[in-house]
DNA sequence: CGGCGGCTTGACTAAATTCAAATACCGTGG
DNA sequence: CCACGGTATTTGAATTTAGTCAAGCCGCCG
């Protein structure tokens, strides 16, 4: 079962993304040399990698994470279809970060050599991963403000806000409701906190009825006071490019 | 005193950049719209900012940072001569952080419409900005590894190593000392710590005998000790590029 | 000399971690 | 259907780490 043609994507006929012209399409399905569907828990990249190649995250989860070598882990951001992955990692020698599947997920996969053709011939392009560079950039400078200086509740509440809102840009909440899938291992590492905390944390959030996640379900019942507690609010965004 | 042409850059001659070539220089040079000389505690960008122009830090030092609405700040990441100061902000509406000035400042300043002719006719240009972006974005993942996972005596060090690269690579280290215009402060909120655990963790550095840091010098004694002790390595990576 | 910003210190409190154990849930195989 | 093992969650208690409060000190500058 062949993937679909770029052009029939179904990521971008669903209008999510920044729209593109036919001949960008066409440029961005060339630089596509395999289309590779993996397991949840797949080492997409390894921390020190050298074989660096760049995907696109087509369907599912993943995240991207450092250890230190100890093994304390902490999850840098999750990230979801549409997401460029390793494009960071490729500018140097060596991948500073790892990225796993939290699900089955598919990768459009792309050679390291084709970027340097898409700075050459498309210009747009270009600009088209800066952008998600700099976005990328800008959503580790708000983990890093929620890590060094919001408690666990605030921690958590930002991090569930932010997740909501990733999954609303793609159209996969359902009502109130989102398969979320992630453990609370996953939000103590992403939080900087340590489990147990996570878990009685977490829990005042649900006693206080603001939110409810069990199970890799989260329901969002009181999103402005979620908003609140967080001291929340996500800078509004032009569209997404999809590379 | 008009400062000097670009081809004369003392940064750029001084051999510590990636080297660039003459008629990229002139393009560099034509996108550089003003020298502005401005004091220490100078708000070059304030969050929230709408009038986005990009700019190189010539001379001085500076901080990038977010603040929450009750005040607590964090500081994303300390910024040195040649690199590039709201090429984030100016890819979206308005400024996600705040950038403000440690000591006096020289700053190169390019105008917002410089950039996508950037992208249009100097791709290796393009190249150097998106490469600039990544490794920021990189240095934002470490220090949320170390926000996140490391205790108060390990982000120092951690903290401290980082500064002593940085100022090593543009050649700002004296012996075993540098001039580091830095006050407690800004590491308690680098490191999402508070202002008084932090001046005990660093003493406590002081007195293992590691480093010395007092009145804006930092002398380091053990550096070898003090990567042990905050499991701190560095990524060697190519020459940055000065744009 | 006085004032101010920055640094230091001790005592106390609060937040978060660690340890330990119990419980719930989710397949798989009998 | 049920037992079983593994993973994930929950809970309580003890401990550690970090934050808060308050006061004093130090060095610099006017």
């Amino acid at each position: 079962m062949r993937p679909p043609s770029c052009h029939q994507c179904p990521l971008r006929t669903a209008g999510l993304f920044k729209p593109a012209d036919r001949e960008t399409v066409s440029f961005i399905q060339e630089m596509k040399t395999d289309h590779q569907r993996v397991p949840a828990g797949y080492a997409v990249i390894r921390e020190g990698d050298t074989d660096l190649r760049v995907f696109t995250l087509f369907s599912g989860w993943a995240f991207r994470y450092k250890t230190l070598s100890d093994g304390r882990r902490q999850i840098l951001n999750f990230l979801l279809p549409g997401d460029l992955i390793g494009f960071q990692a490729q500018m140097f020698e060596a991948a500073p970060h790892a990225v796993e599947t939290l699900t089955e997920a598919e990768l459009c996969v792309m050679s390291r050599r084709c970027i340097w053709s898409l700075f050459k011939t498309h210009p747009e392009l270009a600009f088209d991963v800066t952008w998600l560079t700099a976005h990328e950039e800008g959503v580790v400078d708000d983990n890093l403000l929620t890590v060094g200086r919001r408690n666990a509740t605030e921690r958590i509440a930002a991090l569930l806000m932010y997740l909501y809102r990733r999954a609303r840009e793609i159209d996969i909440v359902e009502g109130d409701e989102l398969a979320l899938p992630i453990t609370q291992v996953h939000i103590a590492d992403a939080l900087g906190l340590s489990l147990v905390h996570t878990n009685k944390s977490l829990a005042r959030l649900q006693r206080m009825n603001v939110c409810h996640f069990a199970r890799g379900r989260l329901k969002m019942i009181d999103p402005q006071a979620l908003r609140g507690l967080a001291d929340y609010f996500d800078t509004p965004v032009g569209a997404r490019p999809l590379i």
